[in-house]
Order: C-alpha cells, then structure tokens, then sequence
DNA sequence: GATCGATGTTGATGCAGGTCAACGATTCGG
DNA sequence: CCGAATCGTTGACCTGCATCAACATCGATC
C-alpha cells in the first residue's frame, strides 16, 4: 500500500504550469509569468499511486504538497486507531498549511494522482519574495478555517442524518465548482472513510444511504457515484434551509 | 445582555500599543514603531461588556477585531437553537480570519474586555503594505486550522471524559502562555458553553467534572477556577500520552 | 443579608447510534 | 474469467450520552 513517491526535478520552466488543469483552481492561480517560472523551478512534479503516503502524523513536517490531479485523505490518529479524518483534498487544493515542527496529520492518496511538493524551507523563501502567493494562501486559509468552522457544527451538534446530507452537498458543491452541475456526484472514498470524516460508523452511514436512496432524494449510480434527485429535500435533510448554498431547488 | 460597543477613535500614536499587555501574544507583536503607528491609525480601540455582541452570523462581514482584554466565546448556531462554540478567545487572539463577505460565526463577550477594531477595507490595505504583518497572519491562521482539526479529533472521536481532559489540557497550555504555571486554571466560561464547545451537554460536563474531581486529578476552587492536581492523569484520560504537549509531569 | 433568577449537580429513564454478526456485492490479481 | 479479499448492507442487541426532573448553589440587586 504505502510506497515512495516519484519525484522528477522541476524543468526549470512555467510551461508545466502553463498546462496545469489544477491551476486555475489553485494558489499559483495568482501568479503571471515570472511567479510561475519561480515556483515551478522549486518545485518535484511526484506522481502518486492510490493508497501512497504523502505524509505521516508526527514525522517532521518537510514539505508542503499542491494537489494537481487526484484526491488524497488528510486524517488524525488517536492512540487506540480511533481515525478522525479532517478532510479530503482534490486538485487545487494545499495541504501543509496547518503545520508546525511536525505533522499533525497523515495524508494518503484515495485514487493516482499527481501534485507540486516544495521543500517548506523553499517555500517560505518564496513567500517572502512573492506577497501575491501569500495573500493567495491566507485567502485560502481563512477559507479552510471557514470549512473547519462548519464541520465542528457538523461533528457536535448534528444528527447522522444531517451529517451525511451534509456531506453529499458538500461534494455537490465541490463538484459544481470543478465544473460539472452538481446533480452528479462522484464518491472516490470508501464508506468507512466517509464514517471517519463524519465523526460515525460504516453501518450509520450505509443504513442512511439507504433512506435517502428509498426516500428518492438520491439515486445510487454505482458504489462510487450518485446522482441527487432532490436537491432541496437534501439541503433541508442537511440543516441548512436558512443558509445560502446555491443550489438551484 | 446585547449592547453597542464603546468606540473611541485611534489617537494616531503607537502609545496605546506600547503600553498594550496583549502586544507580544498578538499579530501586532511583530511589528515596529512605524508598523505599529500605522496599524494603530486605522484602529477604533473599543470596550465591551459582559454579553456584549461583537459579531452577528449572518451580518456583512466589515470588521476584524484583535482582542486586548477580556474573553470571547465564538459559535454558530443550526436554525433550532443547537449551538456549536468553535472557539473562546483570550487577549492576543484575531477575531475574523474564517470570514467571507458574511459572518460565519456570532461572537460574544464572556467578560468585560477591549479590542482594536478594525475596518476590513482598511485592513486589507494595510495588510498589503505590510507583508511582515500578512505573514503572522498566515501564521497564526495555520494555528487556527491546527486547533480545528484537533476540536474534529475530538468531537469526532472522544468519549466525554477524553473531551473534558483534552478541554482542561487545552486550557492549562493557555494559562502557561499567557505566563501562569498551568495548575491553576480559569474558567470564564459557564457549563453549557463548555458543553456546547465539547459537544456535549451541561449535564455530561457537570458529571464528568464530579468524577475528575472525585478522583482526585483536580480540585475545584470555586465555579470558575480549579487547580490540576494530577496533570499527567489528565493527559492520559485526554487520549494524548503519546503527543507532546510540554506539560511537567 | 434576604430574595430570586441563573447556574450547577445529581438521579432516573430513554434512545440514537454503536457493536456484533451474518451475508451479499464488488474488485482485482492471476 | 475465477476466486479471495475487501467493501457494503442489513438485522439484533447494547450502551454512552441525552433527556427529563428535582433540588442545590451562586451571585447580582436592592
């Protein structure tokens, strides 16, 4: 399961970036030109295969990852294998940006994919020279608090329900954001890492999968897809009637 | 409870922020003279009660606010009354970092206290001008979305005695930082805001804090004070032997 | 320092979701 | 294309925490 990235140095080049489907989604969304050439010339373009580690919990947090294709798992552990997964990432999205000495998390890829890795000492230099990435990634930050905001609501307060509606117009909105409609929603991870990241068990999450799919508010396209068929109903299953989603009901 | 915050305008000197205690735990802190003198100009410096609303969800997001003096409880709230706090701030905190053009969260004084606050637009412009300044702020952001994934872990995962230790550890850290010997601890918040911070309820908390204290891992002081008797006990029943969290055992 | 509303504690009971178990569906290496 | 391992579903039962209820304590106010 768990192997060693590939890493191929960067060319030196922009024009990796340049074709970077991942970009306009991304940080170095930012930058023209020059910045690219800059940040791309500190930069290993690694491929990865599903199931690799990015990056384990407590080892001395060395690199930073920008995520250009894929989608990786970012997860906590407690000491008896209790997993609380914090988030899943997909092209465009940063991962490093909660860290200190060491990694507070571990971070494993759900399907191949691909992403830049700096060297945070690089990294840091770079920001000094280019305040546009750094704006960039405070934005991003804030970003992430917001979401991290809405998942402690979701973790302390809401019914299995609620999570799990929750969850699918979350991936629903992702989803629309990366350019598709929003009806149609890919799942690229496993029940039990859907368990994990909504604070229950595999069995919580599958019996109410199943009472959405016999209420038909959604409609199961295979195990790792399925396609909302009520939106509305899902967003008011979720507790957010109130707040705005855009979602056309 | 809900009244107007006392503003009184920047005097345009960085006096205030010299003699100001919560400076070296603050973003400010790493700003000089003419940093300081900058910043401060575009600060109301305002007061506030115990009770006093700083931030409504669902306002126009338009201001931020550092925290000079007193504490603030940060939370959100699902169209039932469910309430889910994310944070309680101490002086040197940032209040508005997770926000977009709305406010995300209500913020709320626990006790009486000041803040610099500050107009968004005018901060933005500052931030640009100061990227030393940005910089803590990407710093103290990444904090920020440590302690979340942290709060996930424990909403996600714990039982409630694991979320009541992990609270107290959490605290006593605090208390070490802002200069105490982290035995003795404050408590300026009531037991339905512990619960709602540890997604629990009051009773939950108050029964668990009955067991602690019974076994002798704390002594209560009075309703909103204790010392930690035990603190290596703590840590275990917190679920973090393994993690370094600097506490004398 | 007496009064009263707010806050905290303790006990009895209920239930949402966890646990345990059995079985069906999917996936992937050969 | 086959078989084994993994993943997902469903059912029966259990338990940790929520809920409901009664009482104790605190602290602000006059």
């Amino acid at each position: 399961m768990t192997g060693t990235t590939t890493a191929c140095a960067g060319a030196g080049s922009a024009e990796v970036c340049a074709s970077c489907s991942a970009r306009r989604l991304s940080v170095c969304g930012v930058l023209e030109q020059e910045g690219l050439r800059r940040l791309n010339e500190a930069a290993d373009h690694i491929t990865f295969r599903a199931g690799e580690v990015l990056v384990r919990e407590g080892d001395p947090a060395t690199h930073l990852f920008n995520i250009t294709a894929g989608d990786v798992r970012v997860h906590k552990l407690l000491s008896d294998g209790r997993r609380q997964i914090v988030g899943f990432l997909s092209p465009g999205d940063f991962l490093g940006l909660a860290t200190g000495d060491r990694y507070a998390f571990s971070a494993e890829a759900l399907a191949p994919g691909s992403a830049c890795r700096f060297r945070k000492v690089d990294y840091r230099k770079i920001l000094r020279e280019m305040p546009d990435l750094e704006h960039a990634l405070l934005e991003r930050a804030a970003h992430e608090l917001k979401a991290a905001h809405d998942q402690m609501l979701l973790l302390g307060r809401k019914t299995a329900m609620e999570r799990l509606a929750s969850f699918l117009v979350g991936l629903s909105d992702r989803a629309r954001r990366a350019g598709g409609d929003g009806r149609l929603v890919a799942l690229p991870m496993t029940r039990a890492e859907i368990a994990d990241y909504l604070g229950l068990t595999t069995e919580t999450v599958s019996r109410n999968t199943t009472r959405l799919k016999t209420r038909g508010v959604i409609r199961l396209l295979s195990m790792h897809s399925l396609s909302i068929e009520r939106p509305s109903e899902l967003l008011q299953l979720a507790g957010l009637e109130a707040e705005a989603v855009g979602v056309a009901t």
